[in-house]
DNA sequence: TTTGTTTTGCAACTAGGTTGCAAATGCCTA
DNA sequence: TAGGCATTTGCAACCTAGTTGCAAAACAAA
């Protein structure tokens, strides 16, 4: 695990640093998507909060994490799948948030339909996002 | 105009108050969403922010309006269709923002077609938001 | 007009996020 | 493996968005 993280990071040109290793191993450890809040918690309180702020910045400019945005308006992160480069968009997935448990996964592998819009409208980019509950909720 | 304001209002059992008028001519007179921001700019500085904030909540109570989850993680407001009960989350509807004008369309008449979850996945609400070149900016 | 309720504005506060800069750390080469 | 340069960190200070309590002002109803 150690040695992957490494990798990944020199991979994308970036010193390998404990906030960094840290950071990271959260994510891997975590089956769902982190926010700011939890891996200031999470992470012992280690570090500096601009340090993470920062931290997750670099990670979403080089495509290791991406961004998801949430009905109730807070960010969260969730690591990249291996195939994602850097700069994706991840334009067309769809995250899921369970209502009982809180975790968000990302459902790549979930197809999204075609959506008829009105006339003249052009879409480039689609973001779904659902709530209900998830499969270790779910009775 | 005027006197549909102060009827929206008395149906809603809400004192008729400047703050309110101003607001929801606002609405009226956008043919798309608003933001916090734009409200407190176009109203001409005259009221509080505290007191934006509160209208804007009671409206959002009231059903009046409803919020809209976009990608960058800020709120926008848009007045509800009449059909539009109170306490309506609007849960399946189509929200477009157009790259170009920066304009948010509710687009309520979009069929939203059903998605296809992985097994043990329950979806109770669905939240699109789309983006691209509206009607307008096609050209 | 008077009275009671609702709404407003102010001040103070919180949370989330950003910026500049000096000190510390990591990387690379001699 | 020591030294020097580049990158990263932590601190302090700052910003925006949003909330709360409370007294004063505005509104509704009789």
């Amino acid at each position: 695990m150690q040695k992957r993280i490494a990798e990944l990071l020199k991979k994308n040109q970036l010193s390998i640093t404990e906030s960094r290793k840290k950071i990271l191993e959260l994510f891997q450890s975590a089956n769902g998507a982190l926010a700011h809040a939890d891996i200031e918690k999470q992470s012992g309180e280690h570090f500096d909060r601009v340090t993470i702020y920062r931290t997750l910045q670099t990670f979403v400019e080089k495509g290791i994490i991406h961004t998801i945005p949430t009905a109730d308006n807070s960010v969260l992160y969730a690591l990249c799948k291996d195939e994602c480069s850097a700069g994706h968009h991840h334009d067309n997935h769809v995250h899921f948030i369970c209502d009982d448990c809180g975790t968000t996964y990302c459902l790549d592998h979930v197809d999204i339909p075609a959506i008829q819009l009105p006339i003249g409208f052009k879409a480039k980019q689609t973001d779904i996002v659902m709530s209900g509950v998830c499969k270790e909720c779910n009775v």
